[in-house]
RNA sequence: GCGGGCGUCGCCAAGUGGUUAAGGCAGCGGCUUGUGGCGCCGCUAUUCGGGGGUUCGAAUCCCCUCGCUCGCCCCA
């Protein structure tokens, strides 16, 4: 029995999904290429104040979910539970709005100490693309197409696409002052999560759960009331852009997101296959993040994807075998030599090669073989050896009767050999 | 932080107080020292998450503890 587990809600990336990580994250990276997203990379551990400032004291995320520690120099330091706040954070202090709006995009594990449970872990992952100093309803449009094409391209379907609008911050306070009053007439009639949310964080309460709040914040002031014309005109030509670019959406008023620094546009997309944790990306417009964190006013836009949940949803669509191309079975010192040479040379010609470190009995090596699914194996024993050959065999034929085929090389002649194992 | 379920080999498991803890998959070895996918044979848990208790006797009952898992809140 071993004697260490990893903590809990870390999850080792073992090798049975390694590979499908890699290819969701090729994907992404096509997809952001092509759209002229570059990487921005940033250390997972930030001063602590600098999530109080950016996401907000009031939110769970920092209220009760941060993994925070003194460092030997007594310094507060946070694990990142996102990566918005260090993205901006990073732009502000190394000026790179001085070079215009940034398109970016970064990957990487998040903390949140939270109970684990189905499609929610301690350290996650997330990709993220954050466009910054882009104010127009274009680009929140783009932004949110790259993240809806890319989903698709992984293979999922069934996904929904809500969409919200928060107005800018002054609809906002004058709902919240209005929505205030509201509640707090019928305060009785709320639950108690809800009561203590009251003046710490009213907007956060449209989006309970509770069933009974649920069924009384049916005739609540609407926030979609409280927009601005601006504000307004903004969110139907979201909603114009999305159409044109045949995305499909629903509205929903009640979506806030738990994150303070969202205004104006607010989005989520969410599937019914995850269980109760049924977001795969979440994101919006946060215009006053940026200047909260003492750089110049300045809009943004992002998103971020969980990958976990993507690779949940993903299941099988995404393949996960690498198949050799050659199975190398070898007997003898001298075969062993040879083998190890001719592997080396097939690498180099950018065939898989999976070489038997095994030596034991040629039946048992051709078993291995079989098992690793490759499609040819090269076999070197005493007879090739001495007539300085190679055995090329095609493993993997369906009928056993109808002669296998099989080809002998002289070793020097690689490139015939090459030749025969990639047509 | 609060609720529910569960912990027997690397994985999936049977077993609910009585001498040696089923089985399947995977793994290893053999039948077959130079030839594969099938088949057959053999090997792989002195021990049932850990600790204590009850009993002549416990994986099975009781207590404590640790861990996993699902849900609530919230989020990716």
């Amino acid at each position: 029995m071993t004697n260490f587990r990893n903590l809990r809600g870390m999850v080792d990336l073992l090798p049975a999904q390694s590979r499908c990580w890699q290819k969701v994250e090729s994907i992404a990276l096509e997809h952001f290429s092509r759209a002229g997203i570059q990487e921005i990379r940033t250390p997972i551990i930030e001063q602590t104040e600098l999530f109080l400032r950016g996401i907000g004291e009031n939110t769970d995320v920092v209220g009760k979910e941060m993994y925070s520690f003194e460092d030997r120099g007594g310094r507060s330091c946070t694990l990142r539970p996102e990566g918005t706040a260090s993205v901006a954070r990073s732009i502000v202090q190394n000026g790179l709005l001085n070079n215009g709006p940034q398109r970016l995009w970064y990957k990487g594990p998040m903390f949140r100490y939270e109970r684990p449970q189905a499609g929610r872990q301690r350290q996650f992952h997330q990709i993220g693309v954050e466009f910054v100093g882009l104010a127009s309803v274009m680009s929140e449009a783009e932004v949110i197409s790259i993240a809806w094409d890319f989903l698709k391209d992984v293979g999922l379907n069934e996904l929904t696409l809500e969409i919200n609008s928060l107005g800018s911050n002054e609809d906002r306070n004058v709902f919240k002052e209005k929505l205030k009053d509201w509640l707090n007439q019928r305060f009785d009639l709320l639950d108690e999560d809800s009561q203590k949310r009251i003046n710490v964080n009213p907007l956060r309460i449209l989006d309970s759960k509770n069933s009974s709040t649920k069924e009384l914040l049916f005739h609540a002031p609407s926030l979609s009331d409280f927009l601005s014309k601006e504000s307004k005109t903004r969110f139907d030509y979201l909603q114009d852009l999305l159409n044109k670019l045949n995305i499909p959406y629903k509205v929903n008023n009640n979506l806030v997101r738990g994150l303070d620094y969202y205004s104006h546009t607010a989005f989520e997309i969410t599937s019914d296959y995850l269980g109760s944790q049924a977001t795969v990306c979440g994101g919006g417009r946060y215009d006053s993040l940026i200047s909260d964190l003492g750089g110049p006013r300045t809009p943004a836009i992002g998103w971020a994807i969980g990958i976990e949940r993507l690779i949940i949803l993903a299941g099988d669509k995404i393949s996960n075998s690498k198949v050799p191309d050659v199975y190398v079975i070898h007997r003898g010192e001298k075969a062993e030599q040879i083998a190890l040479s001719i592997t080396c040379q097939l690498r180099s010609a950018n065939l898989i090669i999976e070489l038997d470190y095994s030596s034991s009995s040629f039946s048992k090596q051709f078993k291995r073989a079989d098992k690793s699914r490759a499609k040819w194996a090269i076999v070197i024993g005493d007879d090739e050896v001495s007539k300085d050959q190679l055995l090329v065999k095609k493993l993997r034929e369906k009928e056993k009767g109808d002669g296998i085929e099989e080809y002998r090389f002289l070793r020097k002649d690689l490139d015939r050999l090459i030749k025969k194992l990639i047509d």
